[in-house]
Order: structure tokens, then sequence, then C-alpha cells
DNA sequence: TTATAATATTCCATTTTTGGAATATTGTCA
DNA sequence: TGACAATATTCCAAAAATGGAATATTATAA
């Protein structure tokens, strides 16, 4: 395996390396969203959200789609969900937290 | 979901967000290895590897073993090699690395 | 054209990460 | 005990991430 793909996976990890990004993608989780339901939804400054998003859609992990004045995110990685959801078990059942 | 599960969800993806660190998962995904073999199979100093593996034992991804000299170190996550592969299909078909 | 709503960008100080170099610790054996 | 091998720790400067505040861009509608 060559090195630069370790750099490309270390660069979803890192983009997912974030509570306000990850608290984003948990919000995609239930489908396509645009910018102003995120900022409404959950509790940060549009502009943190905005760079947030950039960040994901760098990584590959999201993708975007304009539509007059708003754009629309989703996930674009179907086995995140699979492995979230054993994160999720794990740290459940951590001793703890 | 709790804020300080983020956080901690957020911490084993930086765990995982440096090339050296996902190189060291990739190698112990073939079993348990003592500090010794990882740094001479990977092109890394000593201390690189062993901090390495503290951070990857502090998000709770690796554990370890002592035996007399020798620390040998294994994976703790099940789960990983099944997202890590899912991630491999898609990296593989990317556009450009 | 102008005002406005939605989103993105820039700037910046603070904190965190990174990785090299030197050194410390620990266990074993003679 | 003393030497040595395996591993961990500390120190440090450079690089990167963080998040707040202000501002810019873009599309639409009046």
């Amino acid at each position: 395996m060559k090195s630069n793909l370790y750099e490309r996976k270390a660069q979803i990890f890192k983009a997912l390396s974030n509570p306000v990004r990850l608290e984003i993608i948990d919000f995609l989780a239930d489908g396509e969203k645009c910018v102003c339901e995120i900022v409404e939804n959950l509790n940060y400054e549009q502009p943190h959200i905005s760079k947030s998003l950039i960040k994901l859609k760098e990584a590959g992990l999201i993708k975007d789609r304009k539509e007059g004045l708003n754009v629309y995110y989703s996930l674009k990685i179907c086995c995140m969900g699979d492995f979230f959801n054993c994160l999720n078990k794990i740290l459940e059942s951590e001793p703890k937290l």
C-alpha cells in the first residue's frame, strides 16, 4: 500500500476528528440538509458551520448541491454508518467516559 | 447524544488521523507485535513509534501486554477492519489521489 | 438596480500537533 | 552489582488546527 494512500486516509480521519464536524455528520445521516437547517439545529455560528462543511467536503465525506440561494449537503460515504454504530456500541459500554 | 460522546469519538478519529499511526494499525492487523518488530518493519525512529503507540492506546484503539523487556501491542476495536476495507475500496476508485 | 437572505472567505490569536534529538526507565543476564 | 537491550519520556521549534469576528460573494426578488 502506498504512502499517499495513508496520507489520504489520514485526511479523512482528520476531517472526522472534531466534535462539531461529527455532529454535522450525525445530522446529515438523517438525509440531505441545507446549510441554514444545519445552522438552525446545531448551535454554532454560521461561518463555523460553513468552514466545517467545507473541510468535510474536501475530505470527500459529503457532497453539495446548489439550489437558488441554498446549498444542500449530504453524506457521500456509505460505510460510515456501520462504523459509527460500532463505535457507539463500544463507547456506550466504556467504563468511564 | 451527549456532547462528550462527540468529544470521545473525535479523540478516536484524531488518533487515526496520522499516516504513521495508520501504518501501525495496518501492521497490527496482522496480529500482535512487539515494539521492536514495529520499529524494524516500519521506517521510523523508535521514539516516534513509541509515541504513536501511546496515542493509539490512549484513544482505546490498541492494547499492550508486557513480557520481559518487550511490550506487545494489538488491535482492540473489531469493526475497524470493515471500515478500513470500505475506505480502501473507495480510495482505490478515486479519480485522482 | 438595489436590498436582502444564504453561504463562503479572510484575518487573527491561541492552542494543539508534529517529529527530531537527547535522555530516562525498566527488565534481564552475567 | 553493572552492562545492555527494549521501551518510554522530555524538550523543543515548526507547522497545523481552532474558533471568533468581520467581511465578501452570490442569487433572488421587488
